[in-house]
DNA sequence: CACGGTAGACTTACGCTGTAAGTCGCGTCA
DNA sequence: TGACGCGACTTACAGCGTAAGTCTACCGTG
């Protein structure tokens, strides 16, 4: 009687609890909320998708699919940088992934491919297999860290910064931090400042410090 | 009449909310089990703490109160691996608490002091305010990023490795992913291989390519 | 073409959650 | 002694994830 409404599919689904993700951050993706924006129940979702924990599987892999994946040339530092630039950005898109990326005891494919990518590209660099692992650990440890940090920052511009370091300081015995209040003060403060900034300067130390085997097994 | 029962206090609050975390994650610090583990109704917490999230603001505040204060000691280098490795300590034992020691807009006076010292420990190495800022921020985004991953990690120890490794590998079509094959065959599901180790790889490269300014301000 | 069986899409209903709003009882001061 | 005020506590409610139950639409068979 009625027209036929659009089935629902893993992709939709998945696309709208992104979509929600992104607006209202993690928790406001509840079963209902995704539904409603389907124009089902809730329930319907479960025929889908393997209840909340199998929907944040699909919404992983699918902003791993969102990260360039690095080609597997000799230039390994540079393929290294854009991998992790991509993928900060990627995760600033997406805040409600960091802390999700690697939990997952079923990664997707798009997991997958992306890991073996980077893994590739390193082995191509003349890595051996257990540096590259060292390699790979030691910046995705730095790359979740600091957008970890840069997300959960209760601020996200300099006028913000300038906000709550404002009523921060005012509100502390004074003298006391003597340190943090020179940072504040003398640096982070300072018109020119901006919290993103830091990123370049670790991810520039790591790549300079990191090196392949001298002897490539 | 009844025997009088020992009031709260936002400490004893907090501490049951800790242990209560401890043992059941995040999630498992509702207002109803927190009270009960109290032997009181739920709303009796919020006349000692600010809701949930007062709540987890004094819980971070009391992990920052775990971690070993550095001394500012000329040891620069020294000092900062201690720190990270009392701070990874601390974090392993709270898993709860990555991803919340950052966010908190009312920073308690543990926190502000931990940062003091960090800070405090780095002028005293010879870095300049703002390479300090830079070496604080770097040595936190690999503690935070490492802690994640570690705590993440849908396994604990080599037998758990083992387990889901050998799971999705079985379950992987044969030849796709051979770099991710190479690593978990030759590498990371050998005997002697533990996830952990990482953390020292990284930061010993970590803390031997920072160095305070030939020029300190 | 008719029809019975069944797989799969969908909804209802339940035991939870956080907390706003309301109630109680004790300590204090006239 | 009495009653007032305020902090400690509970009740009640809207909204959560999902187990269990319902219903629809299709397909193979005669």
């Amino acid at each position: 009687m009625g027209p036929k409404r659009e089935p629902l599919s893993r992709e939709r689904v998945v696309a709208a609890a992104m979509a929600l993700a992104d607006e209202k951050g993690e928790s406001g993706v509840t079963m209902r909320a995704v539904a409603a924006r389907l124009g089902v129940e809730a329930m319907s979702l479960y025929n889908h998708v393997a209840g909340r924990e199998g929907l944040l599987n699909g919404m992983v892999d699918a902003v791993f699919a969102e990260i360039e994946l690095p080609a597997p040339t000799a230039d390994w530092k540079t393929a290294m940088r854009e991998r992790a630039v991509s993928s900060r950005a990627a995760l600033r898109r997406h805040p409600w992934a960091v802390g999700l990326m690697d939990s997952r005891r079923q990664p997707g494919p798009a997991t997958l491919r992306h890991h073996d990518a980077v893994l590739g590209a390193l082995r191509a660099g003349g890595f051996s297999v257990a540096m590259a692992g060292h390699a790979f650990s030691l910046i995705d440890s730095y790359l979740y860290g600091f957008v970890l940090q840069e997300l959960s920052l209760p601020f996200n511009d300099h006028a913000g910064l300038e906000e709550v370091a404002g009523d921060i300081l005012n509100d502390l015995p004074a003298g006391a931090y003597p340190h943090l209040t020179e940072l504040a003060t003398e640096h982070a403060l300072k018109p020119g400042y901006d919290y993103a900034d830091e990123f370049e300067f670790g991810l520039t130390l790591i790549l300079d410090a990191l090196q392949p085997d001298e002897r490539p097994q």
